[in-house]
DNA sequence: CTCCGATTGTTTGGATACAAATCATTTTTA
DNA sequence: TAAAAATGATTTGTATCCAAACAATCGGAG
């Protein structure tokens, strides 16, 4: 009987229930479409352009990272990459397996493993970014693009604040 | 020897690794920092509401959706939250074995399956989303309030473009 | 030199999420 | 009305991810 809420509907019924509650609903809203525009945007990322390579989101994002700073140590994929070293560690040895990457151990300190992509992979990233980069294009233009840049400020500035350990 | 880079050098390599293959930067950088916003604004609040009530994400926002809308079929609690009917009832299961909401088949149609807090339930909500909403409300505030409700819109935007099957 | 603590990558165990198959119920079709 | 199709929730199997424990290595302190 009662379908999906409309975004409207959904705000209504929340300012009903919460009005007397002094709630910021201004931030309430900030905080909620974040989530929901970059879960949508994933999503539209892995379906018109990852899924036909058959790539999961994280294994993309480790070849991203290879591709720009290769030679590069998995501790520090991980960290630029924004996931834990056990996840890398498992992601890596697919992409080795499917002749991606190339693990290889330092000479200078035996406990570092460097990365480096394949020819393969090299050539991989070099059809695929441009391809990934125009959907993000597409996203991106839903605002204008005179606004384009002071959007990706105001994003970097909460990430600063929710990284700071308060 | 080399640490993490800061946003500056990494933005110094894109640019000389990409800059002879004609890529969208302005783009690239709404949707990088897009979800660089988003992981760690969930961390953020994560961290600072919900680990204190060994809540997990999906479970809060399981409690929310159901709080604003209850009586609620499963379905829409779904549709409203974003995730898959098979997720949600692991997590309903949770919530109810802690005894946090309750289930019951719908009279009308045997299919569907009626959620509600229980008094428990809407007892945690009543102290734990207004927590939550503080935690928002410094989050937002990373930006100017006179620009958080052209923020929400422009994720709005983004939003809709995404979930359009492009 | 030799311990001892720190650092790094991997393994292990458990949580989370989803697609596909399944079961129960309702609605439509003939 | 009886069979078939559709709908909804759950179960099953699989993939992903992480924290904690672990093994290997490094760098000092004595």
């Amino acid at each position: 009987m009662t379908g999906p809420h409309t975004l409207a509907e959904t705000e209504r019924q929340v300012n009903q229930k919460l009005v007397h509650k002094n709630i910021n609903f201004e931030a309430m809203a900030v905080t909620s479409n974040l989530f929901r525009a970059a879960n949508s945007v994933r999503n539209h990322l892995e379906r018109t352009v990852l899924a036909k390579e058959d790539l999961s989101w994280t294994a993309f994002v480790v070849l991203w990272v290879t591709w720009i700073w290769e030679p590069i140590e998995t501790r520090q994929i991980a960290i630029e990459g924004g996931f834990s070293k056990a996840t890398l560690t498992g992601v890596l040895s697919t992409l080795e397996k499917r002749g991606l990457v190339s693990r290889k151990k330092s000479k200078e300190d035996g406990r570092l493993v460097i990365v480096e992509l394949t020819t393969k992979g090299r050539k991989l990233m070099d059809t695929l970014f441009p391809a990934f980069n125009k959907q993000e294009t597409a996203v991106a233009n839903s605002v204008a693009p005179s606004k384009q840049g002071a959007l990706a400020d105001q994003l970097r500035a909460i990430t600063k604040f929710a990284e700071g350990n308060n």
